[in-house]
DNA sequence: CGAAAATTTGACATGACTCAACTGGAGTGG
DNA sequence: CCACTCCAGTTGAGTCATGTCAAATTTTCG
């Protein structure tokens, strides 16, 4: 197995930190349980079908987790880039096959903890457990937001909301995709960006 | 203070066994820092501008989770029966003031946990710890399935799922507060409605 | 019983979708 | 390095689901 160049390691310590402190024992013990990853742009980190076993902090790199819908559509639950962590929650809680697709649209640099760890890990240092329930809490927030912000939100609003929240994403990632996150249809985002650089 | 009564203890210990497994010792000591509350019709739990100290365990009656939005329209976020947990998360863990509401639909009685009391209880109780992330974990999963659901699915699909879905709210819930879950006009609910029942 | 609120109904408006055609750029192979 | 293909993005026209507003009716509750 390849090793994990240093800048990772240091990537995600930082972001332990953001909520805990683990002593460097600590820290060493739970480097132990994580993979490093790399993968192609187009590649799946995930798939429908499969079960996800992982939990996977992106270090480099931009993902996009969708679902198909029963019309065929794609709908992207959400973009994940530095920092950021992805995977079937569902899935890897309850080891059923996830109906989730994960793709890399950029080159990408992962590591992963395998959910058997996790527990593992959870009784060894119970500060992770603290960091990973805070981690979810977050993300609830941010869904509760976001459906809010879709139930209550013209497609312009939406748009508007977007760009303002993630700048770098509406540059790195393909205009479809960002429509089938905001929930509307690609030729509706077209118009709405037109619209926008003639205001500006 | 009032005192818990037994069939409100009762209900709790089965709604934590469903996930963890506590001595009696460990049960005893979470009871210590619960606290009855009974509430009437129309009373608010929570208003927003307030922090939301507690997390609240629905024991009895059905409350309601909203949020004003900049147009002056209401927002359900999440209705609340037996056995379910409300409050605002967000306020609650950074203690800022919550732009939520939380009502009672009917006569309500809860049982409530001060935020101080849950540290000090993960910190007792660490399994405690593990219940709660589980519960805001499912809680993610059942969000962003509503997500998905807002963003591919018709207004009547919508409808027809949450009817199956929860058949009791729809007997329970005012029509404009099932529609505003919805994210659709009470006029529109009001016309599938219709439609339904002559369907049958 | 009566006032206020909720629901229903009708008429109309419109935002966003669909489908189809066109444009432009990236990637590929000869 | 050009020509060709393919996919993403743009644009236009027409449609439809759902929203809005207003009035009528029913229900709720003091």
């Amino acid at each position: 197995m390849q090793n994990i160049p240093i800048y990772a390691l240091q990537a995600i310590q930082k972001t332990l930190e953001r909520h805990i402190r683990l002593t460097d024992q600590e820290f060493e013990f739970l480097t132990q349980h994580l993979t490093w990853r790399k993968l192609r742009k187009r590649q799946f980190l995930l798939q429908a079908g499969e079960v996800c076993r992982y939990n996977f902090y992106v270090v480099k790199g931009c993902l996009r987790m969708y679902e198909i819908d029963e019309t065929g559509r794609e709908r992207v639950l959400h973009f994940a880039t530095e920092n950021w962590w992805t995977g079937d929650l569902y899935s890897f809680l309850t080891q059923m096959p996830t109906s989730f697709h994960i793709e890399c649209m950029e080159d990408a640099e992962l590591l992963q903890i395998e959910q058997q760890c996790m527990e593992n890990l959870y009784t060894q240092i119970p500060k992770l457990e603290r960091f990973f329930r805070i981690l979810v809490q977050n993300s609830l927030i941010a869904t509760h937001r976001r459906l809010i912000s879709i139930m209550s939100r013209s497609a312009t609003e939406r748009y508007y909301e977007f760009i303002e929240k993630y700048p770098d994403l509406e540059q790195r990632v393909a205009n479809h995709h960002i429509a089938s996150y905001l929930g509307i249809a690609p030729e509706s985002l077209s118009r709405l960006r037109k619209e926008y650089m003639n205001k500006k």
